[in-house]
DNA sequence: ACGCCTTTACGTACGGCGTACCTAGAAGGG
DNA sequence: CCCTTCTAGGTACGCCGTACGTAAAGGCGT
């Protein structure tokens, strides 16, 4: 009889955040979801993603693989922790400076180094939009930093999206979207073989000409710098009426 | 003793595109890679990603399981071929209208119908960038509509590399992140749920604001059409000296 | 204080996965 | 014509996620 209970979902939720960690009865817990959590990030960092398996986690942490579910519902909402123990790693200043294209440009940057600390959050991120406490204290300040912008909060919010997926593309571009144990090398000799031939087919004349004309490889961080200008530019421009 | 073979990868090359699909020698092949690629399409569409498996595969094109393995080493490479099909959807003109901005929303529209026409191809396509025979095609066209851009052809492929990249994450937020088998009604609902019990508790003030004034729910369309106007924008301008 | 009943820990087991390896047999090239 | 090279496919191994059952722990109502 679900009295009082708010009666949305009327079983136990799919969102994992809307299970409670605890309710206070039978013994102690031996773990958390934090640690756990922790221990899935730390496996994935040092063995990618595709390492990362709840018999190797409970094994990492000393415990019975089925203790596991304990804790964590599904494997997917591991992933949701994961990126929330990753999203914990943002500093934020107290209050926004008011500089609002500086504020953005600095969470950019911290979200490109988290994302470089941690290659496999831009694929999980991704695929598996997720809100845990952690990325609420994100959108919190955000929207502190883009209160002097005159949107509406729904613009605002779409903007957030947009400049979140930027970093993500970016972070996965840069990674080479390799699996984790490959060799980056190898990818990108075989990748501009494969250019070549195609090029000498002499079906692709716009790309033969992109390629010769090719100069510099041109490092990361400065790709990364004049995109987000870019792309900060468009964002906080009013909207175009074309 | 390879004597007049290209150099640059010794042993069996990683990526799908340097392996010749067929040497000529041996008995008539039952399948190909085409046909092994769209019954995979076929059932990621039906069933989403997590379907698609190559004993699912073999069982849809009534082959044995192992037999794939002599037209698809891997089956990442499946992954690619999949993408690669699916990129064969575009449908370009015969040359470039010369509106850039017409010719790149145009391009955007249609990589929007494909990825939802194909639900997974966002998802594979960010986690796993490939430029098979159709990829190539695509990236020529793309580069003859910015032949009057004054950029370089570095930058000219950095921007075609953030055009599909924001179409991919729009797709995917489109999507809502969702299982394949999953409801998107409850998602919905559990998510609100749990946004309304963060934002009680007062710690989120912005949040809460941003939630209330909420208005209208605004279609998809709509909001693709903006952000891909500011998208454009920002990408066609000339470098902010910021 | 006691005992009930929820919760935790964890072993076993099932079905499915990718794929290494092996045996046959088909068919172009010398 | 045979030999070499390819294809088809079976079997088997070691993973995976997780449903289910058992046993013990410990807060809570009485």
């Amino acid at each position: 009889m679900p009295s009082s209970k708010t009666p949305s979902s009327a079983s136990t939720p799919e969102l994992i955040w809307l299970r409670p960690e605890r309710t206070g009865r039978g013994p102690r817990p031996a773990h958390s979801r934090a640690s756990i959590a922790a221990a899935a990030v730390a496996l994935a960092d040092a063995e990618g993603l595709s390492a990362v398996s709840m018999r190797r986690i409970a094994a990492e942490l000393g415990a019975g693989t089925m203790s596991l579910y304990n804790y964590v519902p599904k494997k997917e909402h591991l992933f949701d922790l994961m990126v929330d123990a990753v999203t914990g790693e943002y500093r934020f200043p107290d209050r926004p400076s008011g500089d609002v294209r500086a504020d953005l440009r600095e969470l950019a940057h911290q979200q490109l180094a988290i994302m470089r600390r941690h290659p496999w959050a831009a694929t999980v991120v991704v695929t598996r939009p997720s809100l845990g406490p952690n990325g609420l204290r994100f959108a919190e300040y955000y929207l502190a930093v883009m209160d002097p912008v005159p949107f509406d909060s729904g613009t605002k919010l779409e903007v957030m999206s947009l400049l979140n997926g930027f970093v993500c593309q970016f972070a996965e571009w840069e990674r080479g979207g390799l699996s984790p144990g490959q060799d980056r090398e190898q990818g990108q000799r075989e990748l501009v073989e494969y250019m070549v031939q195609a090029v000498m087919t002499g079906q692709y004349p716009q790309l033969a000409a992109a390629l010769s004309s090719g100069g510099a490889p041109a490092d990361p961080d400065s790709v990364f710098e004049r995109s987000l200008c870019r792309v900060l530019t468009a964002m906080l421009s009013p909207l175009d009426p074309h």
